[in-house]
DNA sequence: CACGAGACCTGTTCGC
DNA sequence: TGCGAACAGGTCTCGT
C-alpha cells in the first residue's frame, strides 16, 4: 500500500499529532500487544514485548518506505507492505479485527498496527542500519544530484519502471508514483536506464522529486477501501486510469503488466526510443 | 546481472 | 444470486 508520501504523512501524523490524535513523542510504553505474530520481524515476540515495555518514544521519522520510531533503548522499525497502517487510538477503543500488534502508551492513548493481509512487518533492534542498510538514497534528498542519479541510471541495464521501484537503487518509489513520474518525465516505462541521455535523466529525477511532493501535499492516495486521509488519487494522471484520455494530448492510457505489476502510460507523451 | 514466476495474505470487484 | 477469476499501494526467493 504506502509509498513514500503516505508514509511520510503517517510519520508526520505521529510525530506532530493531527486534528484527531496528539503526538506520540515522550509518551512511554505500559502494555504490548501482539495479535499475530507474523508481523514481528525481530526478536522473538517474547523479547519483542519485554524490550518494549517501559521505553519512551524519542521521535517518529521515516527512511523509504520505512517508519521509524526512535525509543530510548531501541529504534522500532515498520514496514507497511501493501495494506498495513498505523492508528493513535484512545486506549479503551475496540479492537479491530485486523489490529496485529498494539502499544498502549501513557496519557490513555495507543499505538495500533493494523494489516489487512498480514504482509507488513515490525523490527526491534538497537542499530536501525541492521535494517534500513540496502535501501539506496532518499529520492528528496538534496545530496542525489541529477548527475549522481544519471550515474546510477547508467550503471544499470534494466527497464526504468523496475528500476524505480527497486529499493535498492531509489528508497521510496511503488506503482503509483513510479508511474506518474514517467508520466511527468515523458519516459516510456520500458526504456532502458543505461540509455538515458543527462537530459532524459534530469527530466526523471525532476519528475520523481514533483510527484512526491505532491503526494505528501495531499496526505497521500487513498484507494478504494485500504488507506485513509489523502485524496493525491484525485491528481493521478496515469496510474488506474487506463482507456481514459490522457490529460495533455486525448490519447487513450495504456495499461500493461510490467514485472507482474500493472504499469500505466500514455503511448504519445511517453514514447519508446531516443525522443522519449 | 536482469527478468519472470511463485509465495506470502485477505478482501473487493468483475464477468458469466 | 452465486461463484470463480482477476486484481490490489510490496518484497522475498528461486530458477533461467
Amino acid at each position: 500500500m504506502p509509498e513514500l508520501p503516505e508514509v511520510e504523512t503517517i510519520a508526520r501524523l505521529l510525530r506532530l499529532g493531527g486534528p484527531a490524535s496528539s503526538s506520540l513523542i515522550g509518551r512511554t510504553i505500559q502494555e504490548v500487544h501482539i495479535l499475530w505474530e507474523g508481523s514481528i520481524a525481530t526478536p522473538s515476540p517474547a523479547e519483542f514485548r519485554a524490550r518494549l515495555n517501559g521505553q519512551e518514544i524519542r521521535d517518529v521519522g521515516r527512511r523509504g518506505k520505512f517508519l521509524i520510531v526512535q525509543l530510548s533503548q531501541d529504534t522500532l522499525l515498520f514496514h507497511l507492505r501493501m495494506s498495513g497502517d498505523l492508528l493513535v487510538e484512545p486506549v479503551g477503543a475496540t479492537m479491530q479485527p485486523h489490529h496485529r500488534l498494539v502499544l498502549n502508551l501513557d496519557g490513555g492513548l495507543r499505538l495500533a498496527f493494523n494489516d489487512t493481509r498480514k504482509f507488513g512487518r515490525a523490527w526491534l533492534v538497537r542499530d536501525r542500519d541492521q535494517v534500513l542498510r540496502g535501501l539506496g538514497p532518499e529520492p528528496l534528498d538534496t545530496g542525489l544530484t541529477p548527475q549522481v542519479f544519471h550515474q546510477r541510471l547508467l550503471a544499470h541495464r534494466r527497464q526504468l519502471k523496475p528500476l524505480l521501484m527497486d529499493q535498492s537503487f531509489l528508497a521510496g518509489l511503488g506503482n503509483i508514483y513510479a508511474d506518474e513520474a514517467l508520466y511527468l518525465a515523458r519516459l516510456h516505462p520500458l526504456t532502458l536506464s543505461h540509455k538515458l541521455s543527462t537530459h532524459q535523466a534530469e527530466r526523471l529525477l525532476h519528475g520523481i522529486r514533483q510527484v512526491l511532493q505532491e503526494g505528501i501535499h495531499h496526505s497521500g492516495s487513498s484507494i478504494d477501501w485500504a488507506y485513509r486521509g489523502g485524496n493525491f488519487q484525485n491528481y493521478f494522471k496515469v496510474y488506474q486510469r487506463a482507456g481514459q484520455t490522457c490529460l495533455t494530448c486525448q490519447t487513450k492510457i495504456v495499461r500493461i503488466v510490467v514485472g507482474q505489476r500493472s504499469t500505466h502510460y500514455c503511448p504519445t507523451c511517453q514514447p519508446v526510443g531516443p525522443e522519449g
